[in-house]
DNA sequence: ATAAGGCGTTTGTGATCACAAACGGGTGGT
DNA sequence: ACCACCCGTTTGTGATCACAAACGCCTTAT
């Protein structure tokens, strides 16, 4: 028993802002789209004031663009930041995985697996959203055996800030199976192969976005 | 004229935030100390309201921790935490200073001699705070010509999150002159030496981090 | 037809207030 | 001497309000 109490409730910023995050993560909102504080109060049933902490909070990630009359919107990212953020999840990625190689072990593979059979499902589906998530599940799957927290946390900030970006990327590209590098990143894991962990990674985080800045 | 309005009114918690900030990424704050809303509300003539949207943006970065009960404090980092942090230092910084390279003329070396000399100043007079101050001055003017604007922030977040700490780093250690790696790193730009660079800044960034990690 | 100006509405900002939880110091009991 | 309990005070949270700025749409003049 890690966890007695699950947090069974959360104060009210909070709430608004792990929906918005999700939300925003996982592709759901389109990039440019606006967003208002009452709005976003009326939707989760708070007042102006938690509504107006999650989205500070979401701002200062990243994850939300401000404009100087403080119109709050997701950002459309130029493909220059586009190709920051794509080497910046390479550097962390890469070194997250490398750190998480060590302890590695087969309940973890087969984990890792399962999920990954899970993206053929969703791909079928053309569901973009549950692409995402699956493929981020992967990956974060994959780093929470590097026991970095704030390294995780650094790569989540990225991922969050792709989050709309990625949707459009995904929902421009055919896919038909699951992502050839998550095979790659396992059979690494499977053989002890850091050299091959860590190319089939920044492989696979540079892959898609590549393309996506023509 | 590339800034023709320099923001001469700045919202109440821009102001709170970016002086808050500053002090904590220049180490003006211990580890463990503690914050309040109404503390800074009336430090900085605001009231509460910017006061806390300032604090939770600094606590979304990881600059402030903020306990079950909401209360707010400097964190104060375990040895596995500063390792992490250091390792991002060293992987993000790498990459920020390997692409200034190219763009690196003699004035940005002038510029960073003159940063450098400036160093010896402030360790004469045992000034732990000016010392960090003077040493992320350096560091950023040189990952400014990177022209990457999110690694900046992403790196400039893990320089607020070490703060605190750098403060209780730079006050045990006797410094007598400017660090050697900067010099290694000025060497590394004149002579166009790509891997001395990423050596030079990698050394000077895990240098003192590691010593504080015992 | 197009562009400029005006006005009602929407929206963010910051102050204030009521409330509950937590802290801290002091007291009393063992 | 030490520990537990209690109560006054401090502190964070969230709702509400007044205000100013910006937005959007419509009118009007050229």
């Amino acid at each position: 028993m890690q966890n007695p109490k699950p947090l069974e409730t959360a104060s009210a910023h909070d709430r608004v802002y792990r929906g918005l995050r999700t939300r925003i993560m996982h592709g759901q909102i389109a990039p440019g789209h606006a967003l208002t504080l009452r709005g976003l109060g009326k939707e989760f049933e708070v007042s102006m004031t938690p509504a107006r902490e999650a989205v500070q909070r979401l701002v200062a990630e990243g994850a939300l663009q401000m404009s100087t009359s403080g119109r709050v919107s997701t950002p459309e990212l130029s493909n220059e930041r586009i190709e920051e953020l794509a080497a910046l999840r390479a550097l962390i990625e890469v070194e997250l995985a490398s750190r998480a190689l060590p302890r590695a072990h087969m309940a973890l593979i087969e984990r890792l697996q399962s999920i990954n059979s899970g993206i053929a499902d969703v791909v079928s589906n053309r569901d973009a959203v549950g692409y995402i998530r699956t493929n981020l599940e992967f990956h974060r799957t994959l780093y929470l055996r590097a026991q970095a927290p704030a390294m995780l946390a650094m790569c989540e900030t990225v991922w969050l800030q792709l989050g709309p970006t990625m949707r459009a990327l995904y929902g421009r590209l055919r896919r038909t199976e699951a992502p050839q590098y998550h095979r790659l990143i396992i059979a690494a894991l499977k053989a002890g192969d850091e050299p091959g962990l860590r190319l089939a990674v920044r492989s696979d985080v540079t892959q898609g976005l590549r393309m996506l800045a023509n």
